[in-house]
Formats: C-alpha cells, sequence, structure tokens
DNA sequence: TATTGCCACATTGTTCAACAATCTATAGGG
DNA sequence: CCCTATAGATTGTTGAACAATGTGGCAATA
C-alpha cells in the first residue's frame, strides 16, 4: 500500500481530512450512537497514523460529535432526554436571541433561508428524509447568521451537529421533520414581511413543540423497543 | 533529566497538566497576545513530547486561548474590537437569555453569587485588580449556572476566557472594573429580591455600557499607544 | 451458586526520532 | 527598488516502542 505523507493535495490538514470522513459517517447515522472507536482498526482502514488519528478525535470531540473517556477511548456519544432538553434550552436561546437582538434585516442574508426552504420542501415531496434534516439544519445555521458573529455561528453548529444524534437515537424522523418544514416556511415569510419580533416568538414556540415531540418519541422509545435498543446500539464497536 | 513517562500521579491526562500550566499563564497576561508558542522551546521547558503538547494546544484552542495557524504554528491570539463587539454579543444573548428564561430559583445557587461579590470587594479594597476580574468572571459563571445547563455553561466559560485576553489588550484595568464591582451586587440584590426580568434588563444595560467603554479603550490605545504597542505585543515567541 | 481476588490480554497514553512539507528571511539579479 | 531563488527554521506526519490502565476470564472461597 502506498502511504502518502506530508503533502496531503489541499489546504487542510490531514486531520481535518479524517475528521471530515468521520463526522460524515456520524453525523450521517452510519456510525451509530454508543459506537466506541478503536484507534488500530480505523488506522488500519483510513491509512493514517495514531496521532494523527487522534488528532482528527480531538476535533470531533470539540463539537460534541465523539465523547472521550480518559485511558477507555473515544464513543459516539448516546444523547439522553436531558442532553436533548439541555440542547433546546441552549438553541432557544440563541436562535430567539439572534432574531430578537436584531435592529436591521439585510436581504441578501434572507435569500439563503428561501433556498433551503425550498430545498426541504423538495426532499420532503420525494421522501429523502435525511436531506429534510439536513436543509433543516441549513436553515437554522442561516438564521443565526443574520447576526454576522462567528462566535454565535459556531455555538449553534456545535449544538446542531449534536442534535443530530439526537434524532439518530429517535427513529420515524419523517414524522417529526414533516411539519416543521411547513413552520420554516412561515418563519422566514414573517422575517421577510420584517415582522421579527413576531417571527421570534413564533421560533420560540416552534423549538418548545419540537422539544416536546422528541421527548414523546423518547419516551415511547424507552417503553416499546428498550429490548431492541440495547441489542442494536449499545457497545458497539466501529471496523 | 528524570522524564516520566505514562503514569503521572492524578486523574487528569498529562495534555490536560500542561493545558492547565499554559491557560494559566495566558490567562494571567504571562504570555500577552500576539505571542507564537514555539513546539521546539516549550517541549524542552515543560519536559514532555511534541505530541503531548500539541494535544494541550487543541485544548486551549478549542477554549479560544490559541489560534492555530496552518504550517505557522499556534499563537495567543490578538483580539480587536470585532472581536469584542462579537464576544459581547453572545454574552448579552446568552447570560440576558439564561435570566429571562428563569422559571424559579434556587436560593442555593444565589450563595456562590454573594461570595464572588464580596470577593471581588473585598479585592478591589486591597487593590489586587487581577483577583477582580477573577470574582467578577467567577461571579458571571456563577449567573449561568442558574440554569443547570451544561452547555450552556461552557459556553459561557469560553466566552468569559476569550474576554481575558480582550482585558490585557487594554491596559489600565481598575478604572474599567471598579465600578462593576457595585453592579455585581446590585444585580445581585435584584435576583435575591425576586425581581429576575428586571435583573435581566439590568445585566443587559451592565454589558452594553461595558462593552461601550472597552471599545473607547481600545480607540484611545490605538491612538495614543500605536507605537508602543506595536513594539512590546507584537511577534513575541514564547521561550 | 454467587462472590471475590488474581492474572493475562487488549487498548489507550506518552515518548522519541526521523523525514516531508511549508513558511520566512535573506541574498542576489534585473 | 522589486522580484525571484535558495537556505534555514518550524510545523505536519509517520512508525515503533513501552508504560499504564481497563476488561474479562479463571480459580479459589464462602
Amino acid at each position: 500500500m502506498v502511504r502518502m505523507t506530508g503533502w496531503n493535495g489541499s489546504n487542510e490538514s490531514t486531520a481535518e481530512r479524517i475528521a471530515n470522513v468521520l463526522r460524515q459517517q456520524i453525523t450521517e447515522g452510519d456510525v451509530p450512537p454508543g459506537t466506541q472507536l478503536s484507534e488500530e482498526r480505523l488506522v488500519a482502514r483510513l491509512g493514517v497514523s495514531r496521532n494523527t488519528l487522534r488528532e482528527a478525535f480531538r476535533l470531533l470531540t470539540h463539537d460534541g460529535l465523539l465523547v472521550h473517556h480518559h485511558n477507555r477511548g473515544v464513543f459516539v456519544p448516546v444523547l439522553d432526554e436531558a442532553d436533548l432538553v439541555d440542547l433546546y434550552r441552549l438553541r432557544r436561546i440563541v436562535e430567539c436571541g439572534v432574531l430578537r437582538s436584531l435592529t436591521g434585516l439585510d436581504p441578501n442574508l434572507l435569500l439563503p433561508l428561501r433556498v433551503e426552504v425550498e430545498a426541504a420542501e423538495s426532499a420532503a415531496s420525494r421522501g429523502e428524509w435525511d436531506e429534510v434534516v439536513t436543509a433543516n439544519m441549513r436553515f437554522h445555521q442561516g438564521l443565526v447568521r443574520l447576526t454576522e458573529s462567528r462566535r454565535i455561528q459556531d455555538t449553534t453548529r456545535r449544538v446542531l451537529a449534536e442534535l443530530r444524534l439526537v434524532f439518530h437515537v429517535v427513529s420515524n424522523p419523517e414524522v417529526l421533520h414533516e411539519r416543521y418544514v411547513r413552520r420554516n416556511r412561515a418563519l422566514l415569510d414573517l422575517l421577510e414581511a420584517g415582522k421579527i419580533a413576531q417571527a421570534a416568538d413564533e421560533l420560540e414556540q416552534y423549538l418548545r413543540d419540537a422539544e416536546e415531540e422528541l421527548l414523546d418519541a423518547y419516551r415511547t422509545m424507552r417503553r416499546v423497543g428498550s429490548a431492541e435498543y440495547a441489542r442494536t446500539s449499545v457497545a458497539g464497536e466501529m471496523r
């Protein structure tokens, strides 16, 4: 096997490249929550050194997509109800706070929002629910981009990345995400009409409803599917 | 030189220990903004391997206390006016949002706030301004702890850590921090009286005033002290 | 049978040395 | 004075080695 060393053909470091590969596999659900990522196996599979892999681990840990247990390794976190509540509490504060703090609206920043709304509607009509989720996330990322604040955007990016892990714990994403496509459009309409305060209130309720429905999904999952859940998703190991 | 390998006598990893050493030096101002941290020299001085040092770098980069330039190394960031505005925008949204989202108040969580207020007052009377800043930061950290939300607390921790870098760019901290000790007490009084909404409004104005004063400090510094600033704080190198 | 203690094994934590790739500064030519 | 090329210094990445820890099995015991 020919192994490249040093220059890797792009401007991103090898660790970042590896981190992006793993990030995609985790966010897409290929590596379910609870899975341990073995250094030895991933080194063999990805063709990088242990140190570089561990650096990639750190980048993902930064985003909450991996958790590190000292002397035990890294795992895809299993988010529970408390995490869900925590994530939505932060989302409400940040996203609604962003809207309420706006003094003016740059129409150029509203354009990408419409793109995402339509992408979500299109994907929903085709039944591509993963794409619906992705477009929805990009929509909310675009919402906070209205502030042009790097740190707020970074915070939101991390929160949304973790939220994807929640979506992989609860099943049947379609029933959850379907109605929020419509509410995204309603939200955008309010913003385009300049009704910022009203949009913030709608978003607040939107997020409360979403949290409540996800909590319901957690509860029913724990009631009817705990055995199945334990069999399929716990103590896995990424090869 | 006897070099310890493996077990280091505590439950934290070597990288975390090194990160804490560097964190203190950076937040205390021993390593001014703009300084490059040379791997070679720090490896020699701290007695750890390059890989471990680089892991410590990652941890600090995570908190915004270091910035990484690809193929050029890590630096203590020099925060400018835009960063200052960004940090305070996030502070206002998070800290005020936390207060406004409170439904009830746990008196037990208010106790540490009073401790910090009195610590700040005591330190101010003794003229120990660094300790005033630290107590002030712990006060605001305690404020967001009212939510008992891990992620909100982490976000605040990062923001406050970065803010310390701002305080090292502008000089004369005493005149800036003195009056905020009093406002901290006023804030706490409002909270202890259960006037949460009023406290949130006071905090909002508090943070706007602080941002404005720091911006003034930046402007005067750039006007009267740009030559001195360039001489003392730019392109340093940590030995 | 259930529990405890011990030990071997697998995995992670850390170090070290080497080389590749990149950046920076300097010197030389136009 | 500006541009380019080269040399030196620094970071990026690798691979191997050993230390320390966590895990699970096995035997001895109650």
